[in-house]
DNA sequence: ATGAATTATAGCATTATTGTTATAACTTCA
DNA sequence: TGAAGTTATAACAATAATGCTATAATTCAT
């Protein structure tokens, strides 16, 4: 039982993840990203832990916003989450479209 | 003299820069990154250094690609290029225009 | 070629993240 | 309510990034 999609559609309009929507600090944000990416794949903090080889209160640690993980960390991330890190400092005056 | 904006289109078409950006590797294109970053900003590793209030051998480090540099780092880096650093985890199977 | 400027490496101390275990808090469901 | 499942916190050791100094290697201009 236990289905991931109902999981899914629960935390899309739930605490954590509703709320970290809304503070936009970048440190936050990151938090966010992680909770999102992991919410995409259908996982609970334990099972994204177990494809990363660590354990659940690192992922809680992580999406709790109060450590600036290293990009490796983000890697294993993204691979477990079948999702491809992206990041990139964009220019703050560009003014285009996207 | 030494105008940053002449070391800038150095840059543009040398070395370092273009050659980081033929390889395609998360690491090495992050590296790759922050080597635009600075290019972009006209900053030498050292000036970038002391806006980070940091060192010059630092900065060297990061664009080697031989660390994995925290997302601190990165928000520095930003703020001392003038950029916004931008982090997301993007659906692999996701097939969307942009 | 000489010298100045810029970048690359090395080594070590310091600091922060990560690994790990244990346990509490909270939610959901029977 | 009670149990199972999920998430949050705490504490400490281990690991990796950062801070720092010194110096080599490169590049660029004169």
């Amino acid at each position: 039982m236990t289905k991931i999609n109902e999981l899914h559609s629960k935390w899309m309009n739930d605490a954590a993840y509703s709320s970290a929507y809304e503070a936009l600090e970048e440190e936050f944000s990151l938090a966010n990203a992680v909770i999102a990416a992991r919410s995409r794949a259908g996982l609970t903090q334990e099972a994204l832990a177990d494809r990363m080889q660590t354990k659940q209160s690192v992922i809680a640690r992580l999406e709790s916003g109060h450590v600036m993980p290293t990009t490796k960390t983000l890697e294993k991330i993204a691979k477990a989450t079948g999702s491809r890190l992206k990041i990139s400092f964009e220019p703050d005056t560009a003014d285009r479209a996207l």
